[in-house]
DNA sequence: CCCATTAGTTACTTAAAGGTTACTACTTTT
DNA sequence: AAAAGTAGTAACCTTTAAGTAACTAATGGG
C-alpha cells in the first residue's frame, strides 16, 4: 500500500499488469485468431481451471482488451472478442516473442 | 503444479516471467543508465525494502539479466551492471513504454 | 425422471509474492 | 566505548494469485 507512485510513472510496468497474469498472454494469443466462447478458450489454455479462466477474462474485460457478449440461450453461449486496443497490443506481443526468440539464438546469452 | 507446459511452449510468457517482478522494469531501468551500487539502486525505487530489492536482484541474476560484483572493502561496496542480455532488453521496454504511451494518445482505447 | 450441456459460482485450500522490523559484519571516525 | 556506514540476513506476517472440488441454472432428449 502507498507504493503506487512508481507504477504511475511507468508505463512498461502498466503494460505488464495489463498482460502480467499467468495466463493472459495464452488467452490473448488464443483471442487473437478470433472470437472464442468460454469452452473454446478453455480447451485451448490446457490446464488452466474454469474459474481462474472467468477470473482472467473478467479482468482482461475490465482492462478493456476483450469484449464479453452473453447470449441467453439454452445451453448458455458466452462470446468473447478483442476490441480494437486488444488488437493493439498482438504487434506487441510478437516483438516480445522474438526477442525471447532471437535471445534464444544464442547472440548475447552466453556472456556468462 | 504440472501446468508449465505451456510456458515452454510461449516465448512471450517466458519474457513476462522475466520481467514481470514488481519492481523489474524499474530496476532494470535504473540499471541503463550505468552500473549502479546496492544504495545507489534503492534510492532511485522508491518504497522498495532491502529486502525485496536484494530478491530482486538475485532473480535478476540467476537470469543472466544483470552481473553482481563485490568489492571486499569496508563498508562493503556492490556494483550491478546490466549484461549484453540484459542490455538488450532495453529496446524491448521502450516498445512497451510507447505502447502504453500511444494508447494512452486516445486511438483505440475509448472503443467501450 | 434423469442425464447431458454450457458457463459459470461458492467455499475452501495452498503457494507465492511482497513487506516490516530488527539484527549482523567489519572497520573507521568521534 | 559508541556511532556511522554498506549490504545485506532472519524471522515473521499479510496479501494476492492460483488451484480444487462440488454445486447451480435452464432446457432438450432418452
Amino acid at each position: 500500500m502507498g507504493s503506487n507512485l512508481n507504477m504511475a510513472e511507468c508505463p512498461a510496468m502498466e503494460t505488464i499488469a495489463l498482460i502480467g497474469g499467468r495466463w493472459k498472454v495464452i488467452i490473448l494469443h488464443v483471442l487473437s485468431k478470433g472470437t472464442r466462447r468460454f469452452g473454446e478458450i478453455i480447451v485451448r489454455v490446457p490446464s488452466i481451471s474454469r474459474k481462474v479462466l472467468t477470473e482472467q477474462l473478467r479482468e482482461l474485460e475490465a482492462d478493456g482488451l476483450i469484449s464479453r457478449v452473453e447470449y441467453k440461450t439454452l445451453p448458455p453461449k458466452v462470446e468473447y472478442t478483442l476490441t480494437a486496443f486488444g488488437k493493439s497490443l498482438c504487434p506487441l506481443l510478437s516483438y516480445i516473442s522474438a526477442w525471447k526468440r532471437d535471445s534464444e539464438a544464442g547472440l548475447s546469452s552466453d556472456s556468462l
